[in-house]
DNA sequence: CGGTATCTTTAGTTTAACCTAAATCGCGAA
DNA sequence: TTCGCGATTTAGGTTAAACTAAAGATACCG
């Protein structure tokens, strides 16, 4: 009748979503530090504590206390197994479903611990086994391989270049709908015509027109080149 | 005066699978006992009295001490919610991701608590909003509003008269699988060409040819006439 | 080199959702 | 009409995941 499935991984939607958590920070900071992780979890920062105990007891984590921690093999193969399902639930939301790219964030970070390893595999086969998600991040293989792209931040692209909208840091869904304004979505050609002194603004031309944005946020906008774009 | 609804509260994955567990036991039994609802769950008596109090507390479920409960209209109005949901996740997975009808149970059971109410529309609307799923069971709107059928079990349907496979309410993977080797799918057609006494076997034709079935599991397979399975 | 601000951990509590063991209820049979 | 048994509830305990308040460590600055 509604006799409840065994749990398809033995880790609970908090273990998982805190070894996703430190693998995220984990590409900006060598270490991660536990304010950064209890800001990035809206937890407090005893429970962070307790929880790094709890996981590096388990062998998921390692934790030197009072100078952060990072993951172990273990705990990385469990997070980018969660960042795949997240990246391809998004990706799915989109093209199946016909959800905008500034939706899908909160719809995923709940599914991405419901659907077992068989759904994310079909999810993956009608999809093509995608690389890249709505957002530009890169899925990880089942297997657990990802690859980076090597990227530059639109604050710091070369004047009078054109480039390509690969990649977009900040998800938030008013900084997406803002940026789709500005015509900087995934793909979009994109060449700065004027860069202000002093962290002023900079003046862009996309397929949208000439547009003037902040560097704070032009920094989370990532460009490749026109050719390198093309194989993604 | 915009009356907008009260934004819903909400509710654990235990509480929404105890008031789907009640709904569904109320088909059957008038008022739904501890122990019964305890087995449903796999879930310990003093469990199950436990929550029951808590529900009653919320007005959610009516309680008569050692009398067993019953929803309220509130507890309803959730538990078709989930049963929606449920329904409509397993007809997607069968529809737009190959599943089999006797895979999507379990995986329903977790997304049915994961899926937003915009997630569950953009299903239903993918689906062009459908009114039963695999197996035969009716999908509530999104109102709330079930037409249960008015079916007849295969085990008591008359002699020489063919039926329409229209509702298995056993849906066990290896039932379904057993009901499928015997060509008793949803909108087969069958029919009885005997029925020995005591409770022995019935013979069938279905369209695989003749079949011999135990009447047990013959009251799992629900029939309707062949013109009323014309109206879905 | 010491003082202090900030970050981190420890200690102790709370809540939800389960459990086992024991007490209590209700109903059918004697 | 009472007895006893099965069903149900009560009592008390556990675990996970959060919290606040307080103690302890680190690092930076003068
Ligand atoms: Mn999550
Ligand atoms: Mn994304
Ligand atoms: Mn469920
Ligand atoms: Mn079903």
């Amino acid at each position: 009748m509604s006799d409840r499935p065994a749990p398809r991984e033995t880790y609970s939607e908090a273990i998982e979503d805190f070894l996703k958590a430190i693998y995220l920070l984990q590409q900006e900071h060598e270490r991660v530090q536990t304010s950064t992780l209890a800001e990035a979890l809206a937890i407090t920062a005893p429970s962070t504590t307790e929880m790094a105990k709890k996981l590096a007891r388990a062998k998921l984590v390692s934790h030197e206390p009072y100078r952060g921690m990072r993951l172990t093999a273990a705990g990385e193969r469990i997070a980018l197994e969660i960042v795949r399902n997240h990246r391809l639930i998004e990706l799915f939301l989109v093209e199946a479903l016909g959800y905008s790219w500034d939706e899908v964030h909160e719809e995923a970070e709940r599914l991405e611990h419901a659907i077992s390893d068989r759904l994310a595999e079909r999810i993956a086969e009608y999809l093509g086994d995608p690389h890249f998600d709505p957002h530009g991040d890169p899925i990880p293989t089942a297997e657990g391989d990802v690859r980076e792209l090597e990227l530059t931040p639109l604050s710091e692209w070369p004047l009078h270049t054109p480039g390509v909208v690969t990649r977009l840091l900040n998800q938030a869904p008013d900084m997406l709908r803002y940026l789709s304004e500005k015509g900087l979505t995934i793909g979009a050609e994109v060449e700065i015509v004027a860069r202000d002194p002093f962290e002023g603004p900079l003046t862009l031309r996309t397929a949208g027109g000439k547009q003037v944005i902040n560097p704070n946020v032009a920094r989370y906008v990532l460009l490749a080149e026109k050719d390198e774009a093309q194989q993604r």
